[in-house]
DNA sequence: GGTTGCCATAGAGAACGTTTATGTCAGAAC
DNA sequence: GTTCTGACATAAACGTTCTCTATGGCAACC
């Protein structure tokens, strides 16, 4: 179905007449009885102030001056039409593209999305998780959301999330084993781990001692994970005490299934950083606007 | 004073909202109220299919579609603004100059000017008569009219009268000295010549003479004139034959103050060429259909 | 000479665009 | 914390614009 034009009045009567040198055939494509097209020209003659088309018998031709005006008017519609039909294929394209870990994937974005969706309703979003960084600019995402420092990110990025981290376990796993009032407490216990290939760019369980002033050799008992839902489905099954990302382990702390026991860390200049990829367009704008407008 | 603008509706009202980011604000420089302001970016809102500013409590922005209309639509309105000033400036010079010589300007074309003048009662025409070819190209003159042949001339000039010359004098000198059935019998009667300094560009009694094969030396009463207007006066008062051309002494042909007195001569390569200085525009344009539709 | 088809004008009615009045509300000022 | 300010939104009424049909004029065509 063709789309509807914008309504431009004067501008496509006067382009249709200069076009096709007829008020008549004007009339006939645009919709409009002759004399409407007449009435029009005349109106428009009188606030330019001259003569724009010469009246024949039959069909009529531009002047000069006419020919003077009918180039800007044609060119201007066609930058008009151009970006209106812009406007409506860049709201036209049905999915957002979203790239992240699988942490951030699985306790922040997915519960939320279904609120961005309810908000836009022609919008589809796929969520595309991945264990690093590969791919998330390669221009087939919208918008890519990292978890690492400041400088790892181009200078539009913007930090959806600080890192704040506590360390957390399951109630029932407190009650046999706490209580842990002392960080020194948990050296004693088996931690959990989120295993990467290469240095993590999140803050480790020996970092998180290292700041209480806590020394610990590796414990037999400690396990290493590769994704953070394993990480978490862990300390759910009281196999340890795993390290909590505030923004990530919300859902558990508010609902008991997990409880803080220790102190939190916090890195300002780190955490998860939203960058829009591509041009800016109306949608890739609503998403940006909506993630950055998420409570923390 | 300023001019009025052209109405160009929502585009105006669309620009200056964009421009100046205030509903409010974009109403006082249009001299409209603030709602009919909303009520026009509402409109064209809905027309185009998405939001195009986004309304904040004080003040709005435009959204990523809204900028891509905004340029495309204050591109337009500048090239639309443009051409009218273009046209209205083309309007507003009151004087037509038209550069010529003596002879033409004498017989023919200040006893027709009067009927541009009454087609276009806007208009003042001025005629610049001259000797020679000096100041026809110096941009003071919206057309020049001038005698030669076409290659003396650029390409876009038109030949106003091609030159087709024919020998003539008084009734009442033919009377007394004729009649002049051979071309021999002119060569013993003084001829009237009109001078110039360097070569003529107009056929001359030389080559009259040639062509009709007959032979003449210089005979003692022979008169040169270095005004078109002072030959054809010094006919009239029986001094002696002069050329006419046709085109130029057609008046006196047909009221029997001149007479033909031998067959006419024709350069089909020469004669007056209409050439149009500066850039085409409503008037110089009005001014060039009038001349070349003049009947020959 | 009659027909055709395009442009112009007039009058009436529909649609648009504007105003005033009023409500809402976030930010500024006190 | 409360009050004030000013900008945007909406509703209703009214004025202006735009459109229609009816009709006239007229040059080109048949």
């Amino acid at each position: 179905m063709s789309e509807r034009k914008l309504d431009l009045g004067w501008l496509r009567i006067f382009e249709a007449v200069g076009r096709l040198g007829s008020l008549t055939g004007a009339g006939a494509e645009l919709g409009l009885s002759q004399p409407a097209v007449s009435y029009q020209i005349r109106r428009i003659e009188e606030q330019v102030g001259a003569p724009l088309i010469s009246r024949m018998h039959r069909g009529c031709k531009l002047t000069t001056a006419g020919e003077t005006l009918f180039r800007a008017v044609h060119g201007g519609l066609e930058r008009i039409d151009d970006a209106a039909r812009q406007v409506r294929a860049s709201l036209s394209s049905p999915v957002m593209r979203i790239f992240t870990d699988y942490g951030f994937a699985s306790f922040w974005l997915m519960p939320r999305v279904a609120e961005f969706r309810r908000l836009h309703p022609g919008i589809d979003v796929h969520v595309v998780a991945s264990q690093g960084l590969e791919g998330a600019f390669d221009g087939t995402s919208d918008a890519a959301i990292l978890f690492g420092r400041r400088a790892d990110f181009p200078g539009e990025a913007r930090l959806l999330m600080p890192e704040r981290v506590v360390p957390v376990c399951s109630a029932g796993y407190r009650a046999r084993y706490g209580p842990f009032d002392d960080p020194r407490s948990l050296s004693r216990q088996p931690l959990l781990h989120l295993d990467t290939v290469g240095k993590p760019r999140w803050l480790t369980w020996t970092t998180w001692l290292a700041v209480q002033g806590v020394e610990r050799e590796p414990a037999q008992g400690d396990l290493g994970l590769n994704t953070y839902g394993f990480v978490i489905q862990a300390a759910l099954s009281e196999q340890g005490i795993a390290l909590g990302w505030i923004g990530l382990v919300d859902a558990h702390l508010a609902g008991g299934s997990l409880v803080a026991v220790g102190p939190e860390v916090r890195r300002d200049d780190c955490g998860y950083w939203l960058v829009t990829t591509g041009e800016g367009n109306e949608r890739r704008k609503a998403l940006s606007d909506w993630l950055l407008s998420q409570p923390q």
